[in-house]
DNA sequence: TTATAAATTTAAGCGAGCTTAAAAATCTAA
DNA sequence: TTAGATTTTTAAGCTCGCTTAAATTTATAA
């Protein structure tokens, strides 16, 4: 390919397909925020050169080879994402936005390279799964939004959503990094936010950043 | 700035600038591979933003921004090309071009912390500077190309061209590294080629690579 | 000095990727 | 079922960075 503007395309897409693999033009033009004229304007192109299934007015779907494009991209990424954390020590939240300029820059050998030197990754700084060379990619661990906890559980934070705008950056203020555990101390019903107890201290999370926080229930000790 | 036309326009003015600090819009076209009809239009927008001084038919000059810039690019390529070569491995034939695309996408943040990661390199892979924050650079070291030579001298690979095509991977295959040591075993008038003993193997290269190989000479021991 | 060559600029035009506005198709809810 | 809302496409137009061709300026060499 070589082209930045359909590189971010195929990503948009692919990270946003819904639950029977499709997305619709307008969602798409929101996530990339431009209009819908362009989208439908890129999809022509993107048709034309094998990479999405396209008919007017209907959804998008990836071919296999859009597939495959579109997964080395989210490889690249969070591989990109990894050495800028672990190696160069760059905070969790920052690590996205870099990462979504060095992706389009770097030849696969460079990617290999780097994910040799460290050392094979798993996840990405947000505990999202890295594709290997031949596009494999562990599933997503069986995880629940902290939405989905009930009062008086605990948990352990295993994944946390870096496509919001801003929302690491708040996440981290309040103390939340992967592996840390959490306390629902209490669930409040009229605006669905969550009182939870982070290193001892209690915060209060609205639901739409709860919604974005993935954990693991730590199963209660009987004493 | 945030545009990658522009930067290379800045950064192949500089690397080419004459003695007097100037560069004609012809060079800088060749340079570049592109018309001189969209250099002309190039320098008016560089004109435009402060970068360049530009009149018409008149020879370039970098304003004091122009040449930071610049500056700032070359540091940044030269510390991805140390970690390239370095930290990763890969073949300092290859790490020009590899550079050339990430010096677009990197923040000066991330430079920063590969510098340091680095441990403050002082040249890169081909035996050049590496501009620091302030933009200061350590002056090349006093060398000379091996043509320059006198037959029966010895001397030491200093520095090597790494902006000529393919010139890079010729010189590897016989056998030139940095700090390698050379012998002058003959220098052949008629067309200006040198014959060199480079680990006990004798080669002949031609004046024109000799030319951007730059070497400092090896006192004679006195036996 | 001047004719010719070379360099540079101007002019017209092209494709990519975007915009807004209007038209057409599809969805949704009474 | 259908009217109104929403989504999608089409159409026209913009900027950017490039091209080729022609015009103009500058450099060179007889």
């Amino acid at each position: 390919m070589n082209n930045i503007s359909q590189e971010d395309y195929l990503s948009a897409i692919y990270r946003n397909l819904d639950d029977s693999g499709e997305i619709k033009p307008n969602l798409l033009a929101a996530k990339l925020e431009i209009s819908n004229a362009a989208v439908t304007d890129m999809l022509r192109k993107l048709s034309r050169d094998g990479f999405v299934d396209y008919q007017k007015y209907k959804s998008i779907k990836l071919t296999s080879e859009g597939e495959s494009y579109a997964k080395n991209m989210l490889r690249r990424h969070r591989i990109w994402e990894v050495f800028l954390h672990q190696t160069l020590g760059m905070p969790w939240d920052k690590v996205h936005d870099e990462a979504e300029k060095l992706e389009h820059s770097s030849s696969d050998e460079i990617i290999n390279l780097l994910e040799e030197f460290l050392d094979y990754p798993e996840v990405d700084p947000h505990g999202y799964p890295i594709p290997d060379k031949n596009g494999k990619m562990k599933k997503n661990r069986a995880v629940v939004a902290v939405t989905e906890l009930s009062e008086n559980e605990s948990a352990k934070v295993i994944r946390v959503n870096d496509d919001v705008k801003n929302l690491l950056s708040y996440i981290t203020k309040i103390g939340i990094t992967l592996g840390k555990e959490i306390f629902i101390k209490d669930k409040l019903e009229f605006d669905g936010s969550v009182l939870i107890v982070i290193d001892k201290k209690e915060v209060n999370v609205s639901s739409k950043i709860a919604s974005n926080i993935f954990v693991e229930k730590i199963q209660q000790s009987v004493r």
